[in-house]
DNA sequence: ATGGTTGCCCCGCAA
């Protein structure tokens, strides 16, 4: 079961280029982030005849979240649970069942600058949020996997040139902090499973010559319950991606599990 | 170098 994420920074704006990536990446099941549409404009007609089920939890203007999906998708969840006061759409769970079930969590986690600041609160709250969430759902012991434009810079390592990411919510002592926390529950990187080393980016800016110059940070991510992580295979960044038509400033990274 | 770009859809805000 080959699993991705893609934060597309808007469907209408990635008409052409989300079906070309699909069509070429062939995955079996896609978190998307930045939707950027409601449920009711999202436009279903880009996916037509490629195969796919979605389930969408959209917004107007901005967030909002969808999954896509070859296989069946059932008990599907909108929202983080937690707050009834959150009205940002950030998090969709459903459980895809191929040679076996999966609980698969997309979540496009708050960006949370300026920091210090009430956005920086919130990215902190929602962090919270999302630990008693992961505790809960371990305690099934289903395969789990949590992926999705995370707005962090797990260490240095992860991103081109770390200095300029000092005092940014996504690099923070707190934001990382908050992040090892997920790991601490029993969490696997499922990316850092398997490569090591510094120079493997997920998001290059629009602004200045980011993607020229290689200037990028790594900051979506698949974190694998162990349950998961027993399943894992192979994981990959389509980096290539950033370079092709109309791009979005993210790229996707994908598992495929033994599942 | 306090810049620069993109997407939303009504133009300023989020990233």
């Amino acid at each position: 079961m080959k699993i991705a994420s893609f934060n597309i920074n808007g469907i209408k704006a990635r008409a052409e280029a989300l079906p070309a990536w699909l069509k070429a990446a062939e995955p079996d099941v896609v978190a998307l982030q930045e939707i950027k549409s409601t449920d009711e404009a999202f436009p279903h007609e880009v996916l037509d005849g490629l195969g796919y089920q979605i389930v969408t939890h959209g917004q107007k203007g901005f967030n909002g979240v969808a999954l896509l999906s070859r296989f069946p998708l059932e008990d599907v969840v909108c929202g983080l649970p937690g707050d009834d006061e959150d009205v940002q759409a950030r998090w969709i769970e459903a459980t895809v069942v191929g040679d076996r079930a999966v609980r698969i969590c997309g979540l496009y986690l708050p960006n949370g600058n300026p920091a210090p600041g009430p956005k920086y609160d919130y990215k902190l709250a929602w962090m919270a949020r999302m630990h008693a969430r992961v505790q809960t759902l371990l305690a099934t012991e289903e395969p789990l996997v949590f992926l999705g434009d995370y707005n962090v810079i797990p260490q240095d390592e992860d991103a081109a040139k770390p200095e300029a990411w000092r005092e940014d919510a996504l690099a923070l002592p707190q934001t990382r902090a908050a992040f090892r926390r997920l790991l601490h529950l029993g969490l696997t990187d499922a990316f850092r499973a398997r490569v090591a080393g510094p120079g493997h980016f997920t998001f290059w800016d629009y602004q200045a010559g980011a993607w020229q110059r290689n200037n990028g940070i790594r900051i979506d991510h698949l974190l694998l319950s162990p349950q998961a992580a027993d399943l894992l295979r192979e994981v990959g960044i389509d980096k290539e991606v950033r370079g092709g038509e109309k791009p979005s400033d993210h790229v996707p990274i994908w598992i495929d599990l033994n599942a």
